[in-house]
RNA sequence: GUGGGUAUAGCGCAGCUGGUUAGCGCGCCAGAUUGUGGCUCUGGAGGCCAAGGGUUCGAAUCCCUUUAUCCACCCCA
């Protein structure tokens, strides 16, 4: 039990780690590409601060956050998503006064109780971006033209665009009635759960999988259909940009989002098994939400880095390989261990890569681990070699030796 | 939160309807004459058969509980 780690968390090494290190490495040279500058915000909040940023309907707040009472008595919760935090920091630092747009980006785990699946963790890892300050819809093209570059760097395919827009607060509230009043109408063939969540966020029921629902959903009225003038042109706006951009999309109109703070555009990027790859969009109320004297419109996502592994898996996508070990410098017993070390760590003060004895072991158990770990050149030094002042240099693939004496050993370009 | 599958060495598995010291492949370590790898051969280490309880003369094998894991739904990254 205690060399267990707990329900829905995960190690990460070896080949995993190296993979997960090389989509961080891109994703953060691509942000910077984008003048995007990195933030860190700590792993837990106030609890409240997600509760209002988040949305208080939402099932992340309402049954998927990891909450405890700390020993000072404050409710603290493990941050579930990435956004919230980060806005909070934007609020409490008054970054609002640095010259606008200020564009972040963060790579950070989230926590959320949920019974785990594939795809799907208690403790996951996104790289996401806040662009905030813009009202215009160039701002979603930014972000979304910086995922689409990060989906080619790595590789990937299978992964589609699908945005829609659910408006703004106002065209919310003539939207809410007339979906509500065409879900009342249908009331008894809709599921227990969309009965209820008709009530609380009729929104939400556009979502729902089960298929009477669905049959009934066909007909609902849309968001898009409700849009008022300010909205309808942004979202307008945003599909010629994309289209001058050459970036495909597809306008879902059942994109609802499962997050509250969303405004204007709601965008996925999903597979062709409707695997979610990343999601974001415009949240224009949620620094007024958190801080009701700022009103600053923005603009985000959050993109799954194991969710990302899990799409390479599945396209059989393959990344560059771990730089190999250029040398191993053998050791034959410990008078010449001084002197082969020394060797070794004026060579690796290079930057080369190099891998030696710390066995003990016979000659021959030597090259059998150099073989192993793929080394591409050997050399033993021994009494023999330090005496001689010579060394074979071996190389692995083709087996050829070539003499050197120890100076010109330590000072080989490899 | 609801429903289903699985749990045997580091990894991948076998072990049929309960019967003697639990196996195989890969991997790991060592050796096959004296200080040089990859192929082959030989030997070795490593498992209280997920944990706890029960049935039985006897359980990895049957039953119960717990934990973990996988899959679907809900939801999301």
């Amino acid at each position: 039990m205690i060399t267990q780690a707990p329900r829905g968390v995960q190690d990460w090494y070896g080949e995993e780690m190296y993979k997960r290190s090389l989509i961080e490495k891109a994703a953060r040279e691509l942000a910077a590409v984008y003048h995007m500058s990195e933030i860190i915000t700590p792993m837990f909040e106030h609890t409240v601060l997600f509760a209002r940023g988040v949305g208080e309907t939402t099932d992340v707040v309402q049954k998927e956050m990891y909450t405890f009472e700390d020993k000072g008595g404050r409710s603290i919760t493990l941050k579930p998503e990435g956004t919230a935090g980060v806005m909070r920091a934007y609020l409490e630092h008054n970054l609002y006064a640095q010259p606008a747009p200020v564009k972040l980006y963060y790579v950070t785990p989230a926590f959320r109780y949920e019974k785990p699946q594939s795809g799907r963790l208690r403790q996951h890892h996104q790289f996401g971006v806040e662009f905030v300050g813009s009202a215009s819809p160039l701002a979603e093209v930014e972000l979304i033209s910086l995922i689409t570059s990060l989906i080619r760097k790595l590789g990937l395919r299978d992964a589609k665009l699908h945005i829609n827009s659910i408006g703004c607060k106002n065209c919310r509230k003539t939207y809410n009635e007339a979906l509500l009043s065409y879900l009342k109408e249908h009331e008894e063939g809709l599921c227990p759960t969309c009965r209820e969540r008709m009530q609380k966020n009729p929104l939400r029921v556009l979502d729902c999988k089960v298929d009477a629902c669905r049959e009934i959903v066909k007909d609902a009225p849309r968001t898009i259909q409700y849009l008022d003038e300010e909205c309808r042109e942004h979202f307008e706006e945003l599909k010629a940009l994309l289209d001058e951009l050459g970036i495909e999309y597809q306008v879902d109109t059942g994109i609802v989002r499962g997050l509250d703070y969303y405004t204007k555009t709601v965008f996925e990027f999903v597979n062709s098994e409707g695997f979610t790859l990343c999601g974001g969009g415009r949240y224009d109320g949620l620094i007024h939400e958190i801080d009701e004297k700022q009103d600053i419109p923005s603009v985000g996502f959050g993109m799954g880095i194991e969710r990302i592994l899990y799409f390479m898996e599945k396209e059989g996508v393959s990344l560059p390989p771990k730089p190999p070990v250029s040398l191993y410098v053998g050791i034959l017993g410990k008078e010449a261990r001084g002197k082969a070390y020394r060797i070794v760590n004026e060579i690796r003060s290079r930057g080369v890569i190099v891998e030696t004895d710390y066995m003990d072991r016979s000659a021959k158990a030597q090259m059998k681990y150099a073989n192993k770990i793929k080394a591409r050149k050997t050399a033993l030094i021994g009494t023999q070699e330090l005496e001689e002042n010579r060394v074979k240099l071996k190389d692995m693939e083709t087996g050829e030796q070539t003499e050197v004496s120890l100076d010109e050993l330590a000072s080989f370009e490899f």
